[in-house]
Order: C-alpha cells, then structure tokens, then sequence
DNA sequence: TTGTAAGCGTTATCAT
DNA sequence: ATGATAACGCTTACAA
C-alpha cells in the first residue's frame, strides 16, 4: 500500500510519520536508535521501520547535518589523483575511516593551484570536519598554507615532507631510504654508482640524498661528483620519467662508467632503464637500478624493480587516524606541529639489481 | 574590526547582516548575484562583500541546497579507484564538469560489492542529481541494477559494457579494438598469433574475440585454437597480469610455436612480457606482444607497449556530459537506454611489436 | 511511551 | 531599493 509515487520528490521523514500514524520525533528517535529509542514500544519501532523501508525513505543528509551541526565527512584533498603513488595512500585513508562514522569527501586538483584553492573553498562550505591533504608532487603552494593556517581545521598533510611550514604531516623517512637504496647496491659489490638526484625544490630530494652521502661517508664509499644527476623541477608526477630518460642518456654519453643506479623515485628508475636498453645495455646484467616508492608501474614492468617501498597504506591511515582523534571527541588542544612524522621505508628485492662483480655460478 | 572570533562557530549569513547593518535577504541576494541584486544599490553591494569578506563568510552547502532543494553534485562511484584506468575517466568527468556549477561526488568501491552498495546509499542521502559509475572490472553486480533502475536518478556507466542491463554506457567499441590489434600483427607479417582473452563473465572479453575472429576470417588468417588462452575471472583490476604471466608461461610449455601474441589488456600483455623473459625470449624480436587500453604502466615500461587505446577522457567527459544534459535544464524524457555508446579505439604504434620475419635492413 | 515546537543557515515570496 | 517571514527536512529539549 500507499507505494504510488505521483512526483519524484524525496521521500521525507514526516511522510513516514504520516504514512505509520506517528509523529515526526518518533520516528526521527526510532530510525536513529537515538537513546530515548530504548523506551519506546517494539511494535511501534517495527511499524515506523517497516513503513520507512517501503517508503525507501532515505534520511537528507543536508538537512540532518544543518541541525546536527556536524557533517560528520572529512576533507580529502588529492594533489595528483593520476599518481599511482596517492592512490595508495587513499585506500589507507579510506581503510581508517571506513569503520567509523565519518565519510571523506575526495577532490582532485588535478595538478593544478588555482583548482586546488578552488576545491579547498569548496570543502569549507560542505564544512568538512578535517582535512588530509594527500601531497605528491609538489607546485608552487604559497597561499595554500595560509588559507589552512587560519582556518581551524585540523590539517594533515601526507605524502610529500612540507615542513617548515608548520603543519602536520607523514611521510616515509626519506633519509633512510637514500641511506638504504645506496647501501644495497653497495652490498651487491658496486662502488661506481651514478645517481639522480630529485628536483631541488622538493624537500625530499635533500633528506634522500643526505642518506646516501651518510652512508658513503661511513663506508668509504665515493660517489663521483660526474655520476650525480638532478632533475629538473616537475610539472607532474610522471615527468620523472623524461626526467630519468634524459639524465641517464646524458650519464652515458658522458662516457664516465657506472654499473648501477640509484633513481629519486620509480618513474625515473623506469626512465633510465629506457635509456639503458636504449644505448643496448640491459638489467640487472650490465647496471642495476633501484628505484624509490613502490608504485604499481615498478611491479609490472620487466624486470620489476627494486625500489625503497614507502608503505602508503600506513602512511595513509595514520594520517587519517590523527585527524579522526582531533574531530571525534572533545577538541583536543591541537597539538603543536611537531616534525613530520616519518615512517620507516624498506628495500624491496626485485630484478633490477644484481651483484657486481657478478656472483660465481655454483 | 570586528575580526575577533571568541568561538569558532563558522561566521553565518546573519552575522554578515547585523555586520554590515542590512537584512538577511539583502545580503543573501546581493551574495548571490541573484536576479533581484540589479536594482541594490552600488554602494551597498560594495558594503556588504566587504563585511562578508573580512568576516571570512562562507555560505553554508547544507543550509543552501537544503533550501534551493538541489544539490548541485554529481555522485561518482569508481569500481576501482587503484586501477589507472579509472584514473583517465575521472579525469574526463572532471573535465566536463569543470566549467559548470556541478561538482562531483567521488566515492571509491575499492572493489568491494558490499562497499559499493553502501556509498550508493551514502550518495543518495546527498541527493546527488546524477550518477555516473566508473566500472572498470566487473565483480557480481546483481542487486546494483536494480537499485539504479526504480530509484529515478539519471545514471550512466562508463568504461566496461554492460550493457543487457539496460543502462546507458559509454564504452570503447571492443571489436573494433580487436580487430584492429590482430589486424595490426597481421600486417606486420605474422601468422602464428597467440590470444589471451578476457574472463568469460567480462562483456567485452566477447566482443573483442569476435573483432579478431572478423579479421581472421576476412582475410583466411586462421588462430590455431591452441594458441587461445583465457584468463580466469578476476579478483581485481591488476590479477590480468598475473593472469598473463601464467598463459603465457603455459602457451611457451605447451612447444606451440608463435610470433606475437594479442592481450587482453594492458596488463595482461605485460604478465605476457614477463613470461617470455623468464623464458629467454625477446619482446618484440622474438615475440610480438600487443595490449588494450593504454594505460600507464604501458607507457613506462621498456619496451613500451603498442596497445590499442581507449579514449578513458572522452569517454568520461561524454558521460559527464550526458548527466549535465539530463540534469542541468528541463526534466527531458529519459530516453530509453539505447546500445551502449560505443567510441572508436585507436592503435598506438609503440616499441613491443615488429615485423616478422625481420624486415631486411636498408 | 509519544507528541509539540523551536531552530539549524539559507533563499524565495511577498511587502513596503 | 530593502526587509519580514516562511519554509526546506531533520533533531532535540521539553511537555504530556
């Protein structure tokens, strides 16, 4: 009875009010099991429950956020959706917020500044409860801060290491991660390593290669000034792969040798063993490469890469944890922007690299 | 003045009334550069933005679209946001969406049908005024149509077919993509050609056999059907490189002699790659491996994939138009859904395809 | 155990 | 040229 939908209106509370005889309170208490549900009568809550669902009656979440004054979502903004590398982070986010009651909202800024301000302004009027700001590659982001700084929201920033502006943030420990990159190929027995080197305006190219000269200056090891690279400053998060392409094409007509490689990330890895296979070398056999993050093309091209992984699914929910205890509960005093938070990177072995000289058969 | 802010309570509309000394309505109409704000005074807007300026007003979406009963948000429901191909579709949404005053609303299945069906529920309560659902693998999706079907919502899929449920979709015309990937080796002189196809249950694993099969038999191409492999059904986006690897590491045991081989897709085509290296044998001199969709990890890998490519932006920016038509202006008619709309693919002549035999140099 | 009524922040309609 | 008022759909004291 009574399913005749004459227009498409919504179905609304007080129509399942009217439709199950009882007032709009009452059935607004028993579809929310709010507490005072505990005392109201099984039959009604069966007959308001029944009629609702027949209905399809579904609640209007602008309307129940304008009165809860809560909208219960969280704020995620995505640099680069086309880099592998957010998606990952993003299945962390989404894994943390899932069991509770809270919903992201995703807006892609598409590499782009102006869209990126856009967007933020658009998250403010859904008054998202907090933000994560899922940072890969990195343009010019001088207002941004700003905007984030005086509004109240608890911000979290992961991905990419933005310190020094004080704000949150979790990142891999990019130092290790250089440290550790360098130090296998060493132990694989290689001592001319060419390496290149981020753009220098990323913060992380520093922390990585401070890890590699830490590691060559406890080891004796000496990186030739020629066999170091950098690349230029990217307009998106695939531009490491000409980035590579061309350093390494460069590295080689330079004539200086090198048997390995240590790469900013795995689009520039890949972008050198192009170059590589271009100049009729091949890996592991005649240099190996190592790249960093461990995102999906370094799984899937031949050879798969060894690379630094930076575990973007922890990183994600951790950051998606921090804020869910800043919005849940009582508004803790926000703590006071401490360093990044660095998670450890680890050595994945895959087939790029290899030991040198090569091991004796047997 | 008047920046002080005691508690954080976001500034309101009302706020920038008493403010500015006008009446709600003004400063709404003024605000909104509604019809009415013609006849205001120049000198009263000119008060009025400032006020709301330095106040830092923002209107509040819930109060608003409670109140214009419109949303202005288009819901997204991504299968499988961690599949690239996804990642082009939205851009193409985006992209059409951009320009208009609609947003989207992106919400990411993880391929999880329960998941799925959850943020549909989500998507409605934010009574969204479109659908667009980006499928790119398809899981069990029984029940999914049927909530699309009586709830009103103007919906369409893009990306795989499936189409027999009648919903409209925006597709890449699969045999044509067939038939132009086995027309491809054909010509470059192959005749002992290997397929990998798709999961039976996957629409368009059909359709592109039968573009290879029209091929085959317009030009007396015979596919020795014990060069025909088919992958299981898959688990997630990524499972057809594994799926590659395995048939074609199967096809290589089985002594079947064969010069190129056709894959389903992308990845698959990359497993396949994976496995003839194992084997020893060279991509593209000793075996010819063409793909499907055209996906990132096919452009970084060495050698790069000839894959035949989907048009993922123009397929999501025809979708996102098709929704802004039906929602934007008068309620039109919803047309009934016709045949998928199918888009040409294209072939992209990259590096792991050759001419067989060998084209004599000079 | 259930109903009444006020109000969340906007906007649209009607007055002035 | 501007203001008063009601309403959007829901929740929550408070009343009964």
């Amino acid at each position: 009875m009574a399913q005749r939908k004459t227009k498409s209106r919504p179905v609304t509370l007080v129509d399942v009010a009217r439709e199950s005889g009882f007032s709009p309170s009452t059935v607004s208490i028993v579809l929310n099991n709010a507490p005072l549900s505990r005392h109201i009568a099984a039959t009604t809550k069966e007959r308001i429950r029944k009629t609702a669902q027949s209905l399809g009656y579904r609640p209007d979440a602008f309307a129940r956020s304008l009165r809860r004054r809560r909208s219960h979502t969280i704020g995620v903004m995505i640099f680069d959706l086309s880099d592998p590398f957010c998606t990952l982070i993003l299945r962390g986010i989404q894994k943390s917020l899932d069991p509770t009651s809270y919903q992201p909202i995703m807006m892609d800024a598409n590499n782009d500044r102006k869209q990126l301000v856009g967007y933020l302004d658009l998250l403010m009027e859904r008054r998202v409860e907090g933000l994560i700001v899922v940072a890969n590659w990195l343009f010019e982001e001088g207002g941004l801060l700003a905007q984030l700084r005086n509004s109240r929201l608890p911000t979290i920033v992961v991905g990419r290491d933005l310190s020094g502006d004080a704000i949150r943030s979790v990142i891999v420990n990019n130092e290790e991660g250089g440290y550790l990159a360098i130090k296998h190929l060493y132990d694989l027995g290689h001592r001319r390593i060419a390496v290149i080197r981020g753009p220098a305006k990323l913060m992380d190219s520093d922390r990585r290669w401070k890890g590699i000269q830490r590691f060559s200056s406890e080891n004796g090891l000496r990186i030739e000034p020629q066999l170091v690279r950098q690349l230029p400053e990217a307009i998106d998060a695939n531009s490491g792969f000409d980035g590579g392409l061309f350093q390494t094409e460069d590295l080689l007509r330079s004539g200086e040798k090198f048997t390995a490689l240590v790469a900013f990330d795995d689009l520039t890895a890949l972008g050198a063993v192009r170059a590589l296979d271009r100049a009729g070398l091949r890996v592991p056999e005649d240099c190996s490469v190592i790249g960093f993050d461990d995102v999906p093309p370094a799984w899937f091209s031949t050879p798969d890469l060894t690379t630094i992984r930076q575990p973007m699914q922890a990183m994600g929910q951790l950051a998606a944890d921090w804020i869910l205890g800043e919005v849940g509960g009582a508004p803790q005093p926000v703590e006071p922007p401490t360093r990044p938070h660095a998670l450890a990177p680890s050595l994945v072995l895959r087939g790029s690299t290899k030991a040198f000289p090569q091991a004796l058969p047997g």
